[in-house]
DNA sequence: GCCGTTTTCGGCCCGACTGTTTTCAGTCG
């Protein structure tokens, strides 16, 4: 870590990481769980803050923040004003930098690795690899050839997210960031910039953060890329373009173009490869030719002249100039998008301004930070007509969760909010549901006739993830098939870059939710992002209902909407393939607890 | 280690599931 009267001070993520590390090192080394709830505690505490925690520090109030008490705040400063922490030294000195890596793999916890360490003299995840394809850990007590599978099984998939790309989650803000800084500190050198490559397609995860933009000095311009303050070390940089690593470990690239073939060059850089060579394909066979200047003469064209010029400078200029209808970059993936511009039959796909409300977000009677007023009117400001409270069910250990008893309570809470809000003429609606749990063999965690009362039911399953295709897949059409069950959340259970989706057989879940008349969730959390943009294509094209949710756990969580919704548009669905950019009471009409002779059972 | 009081110390995030046992420990959400 760095130290020094010249270094950059620490921001809020790294010290809320360097607590969390504090954390995972005492649990190796068999401190109580609740010391290590502390510091877990107090590194979510950090992440939730707005304020930059330098400052709380200067105004002397670090103990004023939550779940902060005198010695957490201490280290904190000592952190702060020095660039380190000899506790944290202390606790790192006695573990090996392995060992504590080897928690990062799932179902690996601080008493596998104690054990694999201690007993075995295992102290890497490459020694615990080999250790579980020689069959050395059935030697424990406690382990045998099942655990030594699953442990393989989850390094691989260790492996496959360490490729280097980061969710969208992350590096969307953080190109946002980026971007913004760039026009900030160039002080006019920079007139425009775009974050193109895949995150302008809203990709689920980015390689290297790809951003354009047009200068009058280039030279200047790439220098002041290269000294922002998110700038760690430069990669490489040439006359037009400059590739640095920036301080969260991700890459970043600034290409600079010339204004007046920005249209061209726009497309160019947000690919992708197939869907610029199709492209490319279709303009030669109208005897123009595309490369990364834009569209160069031939046969007589002239792009650089009067209207094609003019026609260069917009990326919907560029098209049409090719003969293609503007394709919007989530449908950008040369799939089949270059036939339908070309035929002029690209579908309108859904805006972020079309959806209504949500179905699916939780308050404090479960795991939620706010309460129900607070959520409700955070809804209410983004212009949504209606949201969902759908606490937790009994069930998920996590959290209490709400019980026929507790959700009596919650509908009058519910009821007060709807009655304020109808006496000042407000066009905003709570209804109440539950994200029931699926357990662990399809029955739920509430009866029916509780679910009954409900004016909509979402159904989840956060246990049992890791059960084979077969049992998974019948468990959840079980829940399916049950009449109160309105809504599917969350299918496959992924966390990007986290955890693989379950093993459930989508496909078959997806038909069951369609003759059923069961909605499927595309669940905005970029976390999340469950259904995927496959999935949700293919659910739309066996007649699913789809809704998406943010499932927020905190006001600012209802932010999340526009993951949710580019999926969507990554799937081609269009505003009427949702159902919650319909008015609240066609919606109830279309859930299936009201829709008759559409259950099976 | 934090918090909220019973202001000096006890309670905190616990239930379900899995694999390995055969009663439970570890992990996860």
């Amino acid at each position: 870590m760095a130290s020094g009267a010249n270094r950059t001070p620490l921001n809020n993520k790294q010290v809320a990481d360097l607590f969390r590390s504090i954390g995972e090192l005492l649990q190796i080394l068999d401190e109580s769980r609740f010391v290590v709830m502390a510091y877990q505690n107090a590194a979510r505490s950090i992440d939730g803050l707005e304020q930059d925690l330098n400052e709380v520090a200067g105004e002397g109030k670090l103990e004023d923040l939550p779940r902060i008490g005198k010695a957490i705040a201490e280290k904190i400063a000592t952190l702060l004003e020095t660039g380190s922490l000899p506790y944290y030294d202390e606790l790192a000195a006695q573990v090996p930098e392995g060992v504590v890596a080897m928690m990062q793999v799932p179902d690996v916890g601080p008493k596998t690795v104690k054990r694999l360490w201690k007993e075995l003299d295992i102290a890497s995840v490459e020694a615990m690899q080999a250790a579980a394809e020689q069959g050395r850990l059935r030697g424990l007590k406690g382990f045998g050839a099942k655990t030594e599978e699953r442990i393989l099984k989850s390094i691989k998939l260790l492996e496959s997210r360490s490729d280097d790309r980061t969710p969208i989650g992350a590096s969307l803000p953080a190109a946002q960031e980026l971007a913004q800084t760039l026009l900030k500190h160039a002080d006019g050198l920079v007139q425009k910039v775009e974050i193109v490559g895949s995150l302008r397609r809203w990709r689920e995860t980015t390689g290297e953060i790809r951003l354009i933009g047009v200068s009058s000095a280039p030279r200047e311009a790439l220098q002041c890329f290269e000294s922002l303050p998110q700038t760690a070390e430069v990669l490489g940089s040439d006359a037009k373009q400059s590739r640095v690593l920036l301080s969260n470990g991700m890459h970043a690239r600034l290409s600079l173009v010339g204004a007046e073939n920005w249209g061209a060059a726009l497309c160019h850089a947000t690919g992708n490869h197939k869907h610029l060579e199709e492209l490319r394909e279709f303009a030669q066979s109208a005897g123009l030719r595309v490369d990364e200047n834009g569209i160069v003469p031939q046969n007589g064209f002239d792009a650089t002249n009067g209207a094609g010029r003019e026609a260069l400078a917009s990326e919907e200029g560029f098209y049409d100039l090719i003969g293609l209808q503007w394709t919007p970059p989530e449908l950008r993936e040369g799939v089949k998008e270059i036939d339908a511009a070309r035929r002029r039959e690209l579908p309108q796909l859904i805006e972020p301004g079309q959806i209504l409300g949500e179905l699916h977000g939780h308050t404090t009677w479960s795991d939620g930070k706010a309460s129900v007023a607070e959520m409700a009117e955070a809804a209410r400001r983004k212009g949504y007509r209606y949201w969902a409270v759908t606490d937790h069910s009994v069930g998920l250990g996590v959290t209490a969760g709400v019980d026929g008893e507790a959700l009596i309570a919650q509908r009058s809470e519910i009821d007060a909010v709807n009655e304020r809000y109808a006496a000042e003429g407000v066009d905003f609606r709570l209804i109440q549901g539950t994200e029931v749990e699926v357990l662990g063999d399809g029955e739920l965690g509430l009866p029916d006739d509780v679910l009954a009362t409900l004016d909509i039911v979402v159904a989840s399953i956060h246990i049992g993830l890791r059960q084979e295709r077969e049992r998974i897949t019948e468990r959840c059409i079980k829940a399916i098939h049950n009449p109160h069950v309105d809504v599917i959340g969350h299918p496959t259970g992924r966390l990007l870059g986290r955890r693989s989706p379950s093993d459930i057989d989508i496909e078959r879940v997806m038909r069951a939710c369609a003759e059923t008349g069961t909605a499927v969730e595309i669940n905005a959390n970029p976390a999340r992002l469950d259904l995927s943009a496959e999935h949700a294509r293919q659910a739309a094209e066996l007649g699913c209902k789809i809704v998406i949710n943010t499932d927020a756990h905190s006001t600012g969580q209802l932010d999340l909407m526009p993951y949710g919704i580019h999926t969507a548009r990554r799937a081609w669905l269009r505003r009427t393939d949702v159902m919650n950019t319909r008015p609240l009471n066609d919606l109830l009409g279309l859930l299936k607890r009201n829709r008759s002779g559409r259950c099976t059972k």
